[in-house]
DNA sequence: GTAAGCATATTGTCTGACAACCAGACAATG
DNA sequence: CATTGTCTGGTTGTCAGACAATATGCTTAC
């Protein structure tokens, strides 16, 4: 077997460069990337910056409009209503696919995330948890899942990022994860599909 | 109110002509599609056939891997069998979500495809099929998931036209879409789910 | 104060170019 | 004979510069 080695591209090195600003919290929303800036600022032609962009804008952290800047996406309630609703089924096919199944990667990311300093940045939170249903969704082994939940996830990531207000005890969420693990791992498929819903339900209808 | 008029860029317009070629079962599987002879063939510069084919590698129409040409996908059993295990739970949370409701996008799509003449070509079947699902989930509202579901439509669209088998009988497939119309348009959810169940398992298992 | 018109900035696209890289063939080496 | 090194042709990745189309904001005139 071949082991994949990831020789970066310029384009995807741009990408993730801006995706992490974006979702460090340190680009706010509405805020405007000229590509001639971008092209300047980081030293590479405007088709590479062209390119990069498109790449977020399909993630759906940028807009953009004809003859117009990007901008970083502002994420309302209703968006994030609407990524639960449409991520609902997948985390729910996720489940119930892997029911009776441990997943390491997964353990590995709640350890991760309960042992993250009381003062660590709320980003770094989020992105362990993302890590962790990612995981989740990996161990499926289905290329297409893969890759609609990734599309879902950097936009839920964002959310996140930007209404922090929804988990105010890093405790309960390190705990609600590790419940919906041993669901998914110990339980036949309909009680890992209970624990998707209760996890999903909770702290997203007070809005 | 202003009517959304689409002026469509050189991008865009070649994308869509790509797509259309693709769809139609014009060019096979494996074909590459050198960047210089599109470039050549439709007079456009080749940033702009790089953007157009990022598009549909986004798609899932063409596959690309690094300093080679982009070439059709091939689409296995494999694939189909990953798509529909993909496609299933959305289909189910569009029906449910429309239990209740007559589309009058979708009742339109059946009549076409019910009219379309004996010794159309397939392909044509196969688009009226996919503007059907297309006009269910739109009716739903959500952005996102007419975004997922737009991404596995092509994909699937393009298996449909590649293994044609599935539905030998042309009538029994307007027969099977319209019982689908029917359940969601009378039925309760739970109704609803069940006919997209029996749509999805039609035709598929026997491979 | 409002509306029309102009100036500016930004994107959409093009042209041309060069370096990086893959694939295959072929020679050299053990 | 098998493996490795090297070359070559073709294709992509990226760059630089340029121009037209268009949206935005400002200025001016009424």
């Amino acid at each position: 077997m071949t082991l994949p080695l990831h020789p970066v591209s310029a384009v995807g090195a741009l990408a993730d460069a801006l995706r992490r600003r974006v979702l460090s919290g340190e680009i706010d929303p509405g805020t405007t990337l000229p590509e001639q800036e971008l092209s300047a600022l980081y030293g590479v032609a405007r088709p590479t910056v062209r390119e990069a962009l498109a790449v977020l804008v399909h993630e759906g952290l940028l807009r953009r409009e004809r003859h117009r800047s990007a901008q970083v996406a502002e994420v309302t309630v209703a968006d994030l209503d609407d990524l639960m609703f449409v991520r609902r089924p997948l985390e729910e096919l996720t489940a119930t696919s892997l029911a009776g199944r441990r997943v390491g990667e997964a353990d590995a990311a709640l350890a991760r995330m309960a042992a993250l300093p009381a003062d660590a940045p709320w980003s770094d939170m989020v992105a362990e948890h993302m890590a962790l249903h990612q995981a989740l969704v990996v161990a499926v082994g289905s290329p297409r899942l893969e890759r609609l939940y990734g599309m879902l996830a950097v936009e839920t990531r964002l959310g996140l990022v930007r209404l922090r207000a929804v988990y105010s005890d890093r405790h309960v969420l390190v705990a609600e994860h590790r419940n919906l693990l041993d669901a998914i791992g110990s339980g036949p498929a309909e009680a890992a599909r209970e624990a998707v819903a209760a996890h999903l339900d909770h702290g997203w209808g007070d809005h």
